[in-house]
DNA sequence: GGTACAATCCTCCACGGGAG
DNA sequence: CTCCCGTGGAGGATTGTACC
């Protein structure tokens, strides 16, 4: 006899709105139009593969209405009529940025960590100076930065991790290409801890707005106060927060002396020209460097708005020949996990400690193989 | 034009996970 | 089982630049 199970149409109506996966696809494979109708009731196998294709939680879709599920950080996202309900694929990152934080806390205080000074330092400081403060400690001075955009970025990753933090880089929920991150939806967040602050930087965006990213959800360590945004250089933030963690981002990035001087030889180039001249220089965007120009007033523009809209048209038309390579899963794996907490879970399961089941599932790790090369790789072992 | 070096481009790798 | 997708870094190849 097949099991056959009751679900309400709001709930399944709420798993349409919060799932990452294409619904087309969804309407394809189920027959949710006749459960919705509630002409229809799904077996138990069927909604189980329903809630997995969705990346909803199947227990959820047993409620009588749907779960009034909401961000466990504050949302400073901005740009939405009404601040719409989080997707399940974020929901599940938070989820699980959480859990290895918690892990990661509990192996440093065991070990004796102290709280680390910086978090929440900067918390009184004026955004020039908590800027300063931020670059120096991240050893991310202008004069150091070399490489690609991408060696930048691994720049401010490892910084970031050199001082005690975790950090998570990845467009995807655990390792499932499936389930991938809308940058629409957030491009970050910080879980702000004195012992094991995380930030996380949604890989789904140009590695200019993961550079600007990072550098904002630093400044939300230094301030103090978790948050998730979908902030870009546009907009100044309507939040005091927001408005003082995109001061400082911008600052991190292009500090107002080092512009000065530098846009000094380019002062008479064409705008477009001066800003692909200082982003390099300062291995950012053009829309960082435009943005601080306008903020520091060191090269006048006539009609900023308009200038700002251009240069989002130009940058599109650029990156439409995009393409992405291969990948090393040891390679990417200290990204999308973070090198710190890979280190540390390797050595505590080695150690006997920490299970290496739960090891590798803290680290979305399948075979037991791949746990032991992984930490060969990283020297670990 | 030739040389030296730097910057950038190109190609290739291994794994996890879903679809069919 | 086979296909596809997503992906950072290593290292060789190519292009750019500064100087003679």
């Amino acid at each position: 006899m097949t099991v056959r199970v009751d679900v309400a149409p709001s709930v399944l109506s709420w798993a349409l709105d919060v799932t990452g996966a294409d619904e087309e696809g969804l309407h394809r494979r189920f027959k949710l139009d006749k459960w919705l109708a509630a002409e229809a009731r799904p077996t138990l196998k069927q909604l189980q593969d329903f809630a997995k294709a969705a990346g909803v939680p199947f227990g959820y879709l047993l409620l009588p209405q749907p779960p009034a599920w909401s961000l466990p950080v504050p949302d400073f996202r901005e740009g939405f009529e009404t601040v719409p309900t989080p997707s399940a694929n974020l929901i599940a990152v938070i989820g699980q940025s959480q859990r290895r934080q918690e892990w990661y806390r509990d192996y440093a205080l065991a070990l004796g960590v102290e709280p680390l000074a910086f978090v929440g330092s900067a918390a009184e400081l004026p955004p020039l100076e908590a800027a300063a403060e931020i670059r120096s400690a991240l050893d991310f001075q202008v004069s150091d930065r070399h490489g690609t955009w991408a060696d930048t970025r691994k720049a401010l990753l490892r910084g970031f991790e050199t001082l005690g933090g975790l950090t998570v880089a990845t467009s995807m929920v655990e390792n499932n290409t499936r389930r991938s991150l809308d940058e629409n939806e957030f491009r970050g967040f910080a879980l702000v801890d004195d012992i094991a602050p995380l930030v996380f930087v949604n890989t789904h965006q140009t590695l200019n707005g993961q550079i600007f990213t990072l550098a904002h959800e630093f400044a939300h360590v230094w301030r103090g106060t978790s948050g998730i945004g979908n902030e870009d250089t546009r907009s100044d933030g309507q939040s005091d927060i927001e408005r003082w963690c995109n001061a400082v981002a911008s600052e991190v990035l292009v500090p107002r002396d080092d512009l000065a001087d530098r846009h000094a030889r380019v002062a008479s180039a064409p705008l477009v020209q001066a800003l692909d001249t200082l982003a390099h220089d300062f291995r950012c965007g053009t829309l960082v460097v435009l943005q601080a120009l306008h903020r520091t007033g060191v090269r006048r523009i006539e009609n900023y708005a308009a200038a700002y809209d251009a240069e989002v048209v130009r940058l599109r038309d650029l990156s439409e020949a995009r393409e992405s390579g291969g990948g090393d899963h040891y390679n990417n794996q200290p990204f999308r996990v973070g090198e710190r907490l890979s280190r540390a879970l390797i050595a505590d399961a080695l150690e006997g400690r920490t299970p290496i089941t739960e090891a590798m599932r803290l680290m979305s790790m399948k075979s037991a193989s791949t746990f032991d090369e992984y930490a060969r790789r990283l020297g670990a072992a």
